[in-house]
DNA sequence: ACCTGAACACCGTTCAAGT
DNA sequence: ACCTGAACACCGTTCAAGT
């Protein structure tokens, strides 16, 4: 009697799951919260996703096929800072995905490319296998664009009079917070005081860059001796 | 008529918390689970704590309380390193540590005199305020002695045929990763195949820490210059 | 001061049935 | 092939009461 529903699709189900959880946040989203926003019965689900973990699977394999095409070339440093950075900008709309992908525990095969990619730009670079493996660690989450926040705020009471009182006493036993607080507060555009991510992001990941190269560098200069080695102790001419 | 159960404290639920976590996982952990485990009803445990997340709050707390002394000294490099690697041997002990300290949104005092003592080490190091401010995003939450996991393994069919098949493609489809799998499969004394967390951590820890030490290497040249600057434009003698 | 009991408003997922 | 209904075994948390 009511307008006709669109039959559900497993693309369909992932969009609303993605819409869903982009605006209302990720705690909002439930196979019940989903299946009445799509207007049915949460069984009806079942049918697309095997359940909730393979729901969030797929939201996240979803967004990662919104990605420009991987940077060709072999310098590994421009191209792997090009791809992370496209990718932090593609997941930076939907503020769910860092939880749920560190949460995954199966590696789907969009996300095994998306690895497999970023290995492969070191080892076109000069990386051996064994410093790859190590520098995909490094990278750790940061390969997807984000760092976990490490500065939670401290719950500020709401009593006036009480915050005050807190104010004056971080002043005296975390005098570097304090210190660092105020040190970078002035940033323009930044929505938590003093915050760029951005900027933040930018030179974690080219800190952690440096450090590679200088082991990459390390890597090439004992390849180089020991290939003199052999060449010593190998027949003349 | 059984025999008399000890009063609960805010210590003794904490404790019971960590070791139920600690034995069962922290999915087992619910306030249900503990107060069973407790021997009381649900809402006992209201008493004590304020509710989950607060309950969650109190077992970082306590045990960040077991961390050695914070290592003495000037120079930031080695501090900082002896300090992370025991904060990593100490959480290494609960497993559910890490998502729990990642999923906290207030910083209680204790974490925060943790923070503040490793700014610290910053900036006695040399570290400018701000520079400080942007190696301790860098750290991110490898501060706390550990990295997500960034190699979720695919999902394998139990069916062995069809395993077979998998293992297969996955040569052809993804040669980096089977390529690095294998290079470092025959490390030994790891639990996952070809994983070394530890190793793998001082490596990811020493890079970036490497990146640092040019940053703060370049703050101190152009500190220099600027000093040399202001030396000339001064009145002289 | 500390603990209990019952209830509320949720979860993900199963099973057996409908059309 | 796709969707429904009812049920199961859970959650965290509230409120009002007990001792």
């Amino acid at each position: 009697m009511s307008t006709e529903r669109p039959r559900l699709t497993r693309d369909r189900v992932l969009a609303a799951a993605i819409a869903l959880a982009d605006s209302s946040g990720i705690d909002a989203l439930s196979m019940r919260s989903l299946a009445a926003d799509q207007g049915v019965v949460p069984m009806a689900l079942y049918k697309h996703v095997a359940g909730k973990q393979e729901l969030l699977d797929g939201m996240v394999d979803a967004v990662l096929t919104g990605l420009p095409p991987l940077p060709g070339g072999s310098e590994w440093r421009p191209r792997l800072r090009e791809r992370i950075l496209a990718t932090r900008a593609t997941l930076l709309a939907h503020p769910w995905a860092p939880s749920v992908i560190e949460t995954r525990t199966h590696a789907s095969p969009i996300v095994l490319t998306y690895m497999d990619e970023l290995m492969g730009i070191f080892r076109t670079g000069g990386f051996s296998a064994e410093l790859t493996h190590l520098a995909m660690h490094a990278l750790g989450i940061r390969m997807w664009g984000f760092t976990r926040e490490v500065f939670p705020t401290p719950a500020t009471p709401a009593d006036p009079e009480q915050r005050a009182a807190m104010l004056a006493q971080f002043q005296t036993q975390f005098p570097h917070i304090v210190e660092i607080a105020t040190a970078t507060a002035g940033h323009p555009g930044s929505e938590t005081a003093g915050c760029d991510a951005q900027v933040e992001f930018e030179f974690s990941l080219d800190a952690l860059l440096d450090g590679l190269a200088l082991r990459l560098a390390e890597q090439k200069a004992s390849a180089a001796n020991s290939a003199r080695g052999r060449q010593r102790s190998a027949s003349p001419r």
